[in-house]
DNA sequence: AGTTAGCACTCGTCTTCTCAGAGTGCTAAT
DNA sequence: ATTAGCACTCTGAGAAGACGAGTGCTAACT
């Protein structure tokens, strides 16, 4: 593609991205001062159109970028631009010295990446069941009630409040958590069920139904509930393209079908930000939008992932560079989490 | 108000709930077999009208209830239905044998009563900074890491990871805490920040830095971070009326301003449920709509209330019935938790 | 060979107009 | 007090037409 058309193309689809309107030759010869006719521009664009990265909504109005259009421009053309630092410095500060659950940081970034990109975001935890736990305490609350706290290997610390039989003391259930937890090193946390029933013996045999309830309690961990935040849907209803109320409907639905945003970020490259657009994606319910993806990482480990969706005309190039910097700084804050 | 008239109102109350089109005369006698003439029904709606029960759209169209109508028909006409022998089991199993985090409640809360009603829910959460401190403890995790584990007077427990000076052992912490959970026992959470720092004296004092760490993660608490749970708001797009997406958004935007939902449970008498209907409403993003709501409690003390939004024309009665029973259940569910 | 002006043509959108239908309010009869 | 009859009102759907943005093609120009 000579250097012309690219021209072109780049600033059809920007024009296209900022007004959502169907870019027409003229509008773009005018707006952009290309130095050519609009009839020059109107060959190139047809030409376009031929190859596919161009669409006509209909004969006579302006044209549309197509999802090949979007991902030469993603691709090839974007280019993206550095952060503001102002902005770099307000992501930093949002998860600065901050020691706090995993959920937070869920629910904390995808309201910062929704705040900032004006896009819903939504942010996948960790499968926790992956894990291996690394160390298990009770804490004694009253008698009776107690509170379950497990660390795993990836950092993370899950908690609990548990049943206890009421009989047992402070110390006894100190001694029961130590024991279970020298046992129970190293275990894979959707491996815990079994390996808890494997090793009761002898005196630890006796509170059967406390360890029903024990076993219920890691399961409910190893459940990975809460798996996803979303915030910022709202914003859907400022594209034009869905004031819609059925298509909305659709995308909205989207965010409470656990199933689909699993297949959607089940397979991605494991590591870096990825575009995927319109038809590329694998769910119908949004096949006219666009999301875009970053992993974030414990440790070195790749544990979930932040998703931007919006419509296909996204700011890709503003959304990339956010993704960016939020994924790195949610990794490094959950690194001392 | 005569029988008839009354009877009247309660019909025409119900079908507009039920279909959303304006309801005329023919309809009224012909649907709900009344025994008088189109002409009669007209008269009653007339005088309706005139007292302020009823509202015209336009000179040729039935008639539609004003919110002096609804008031009336829940006040005085509304038989409230009980509730589904199986739902109310399942409301109770949905709840049963579990012993939960204040957050799981509260989102588990707003899933089942959007999903029963299909109307948007928000849970209101307990304010934090009312209860007072029972208990205090320091799990260790790692060095340099613990849980902060608190237990409150209305039986609640927070727990947050909390960054502490490396080179106390896990004696050391313990000791810290038991100290500390002495000192400040019976302390309003509100009030936590200044009693440590009047009570920090000889040993203690030496980890400032620590201390520090430890009020703002107090301070948090108190906050009352994460103090709505909100579900279904996607179930507003059932509802024609709110096909048009400016006044969709303007309800949708209503659930993301934390003041205005401050605003509309403040001041709500303290137990029972209460219902409120357009005008009535403090808040105007949501005047074409109605709420009702519930209040829950901890032990004796009402904590928090769920609250569910819907068109004007909502099923009162079914979602009063669902209130009373989830609430009942909820306040007993978080006594054992 | 690439570029451009000119022009007929297409097609969606906006406006206006008409018309059917639902529902009312009033009057007079029962 | 109730009801039948009827003229009247207003909405919403649909048809017709004007408008305008934008295209594609042809022929001329550099």
């Amino acid at each position: 593609m000579d250097g012309r058309k690219q021209r072109v193309l780049e600033l059809l689809v920007e024009d296209y991205v900022n007004t959502g309107e169907p870019v027409g030759s003229r509008t773009l010869s005018r707006k952009y001062q290309l130095g050519v006719s609009p009839a020059t521009i109107r060959n190139e664009m047809a030409d376009l159109e031929v190859e596919g990265y161009l669409e006509h909504p209909h004969t006579s109005s302006g044209r549309v970028p197509s999802d090949k259009g979007y991902r030469y421009y993603v691709d090839q053309l974007l280019e993206r631009p550095g952060l503001d630092r102002s902005l770099i410095q307000w992501i930093q500060d949002s998860y600065r010295a901050r020691v706090r659950e995993l959920t937070w940081f869920m629910h904390q970034t995808a309201k910062l990446v929704s705040d900032i990109t004006a896009y819903p975001t939504l942010v996948i935890a960790p499968r926790v069941s992956d894990a291996r736990l690394m160390e298990l305490s009770l804490v004694p609350m009253r008698p009776g009630l107690a509170v379950l706290v497990l660390r795993m290997d990836s950092g993370l610390i899950e908690s609990q409040t548990i049943a206890v039989p009421a009989e047992l003391l402070g110390s006894d259930l100190a001694a029961m958590a130590a024991e279970l937890s020298r046992g129970l090193h190293g275990v894979a946390v959707r491996d815990l069920e079994s390996a808890i029933w494997r090793r009761l013996k002898g005196d630890l045999m006796r509170h059967r139904q406390f360890w029903e309830e024990m076993v219920q309690r890691l399961i409910e961990v190893a459940d990975d509930e809460e798996r996803v935040a979303v915030s910022g849907t709202r914003n859907m209803l400022n594209y034009p393209e869905f004031r819609d109320v059925d298509r909305l409907a659709r995308v909205l639905g989207f965010f409470e079908k656990e199933a689909e945003i699993d297949r959607l970020v089940s397979g991605r490259s494991p590591v870096g930000i990825e575009v995927m657009i319109g038809a590329e994606l694998p769910s119908l319910d949004i096949q006219d939008c666009s999301v875009v993806t970053a992993a974030y990482r414990v440790g070195r480990k790749v544990v979930g992932r932040v998703l931007v969706l919006g419509p296909r005309r996204m700011h890709y190039g503003q959304v990339i560079a956010v993704l960016e910097t939020v994924s790195e700084e949610l990794s490094r804050a959950l690194e001392w989490a």
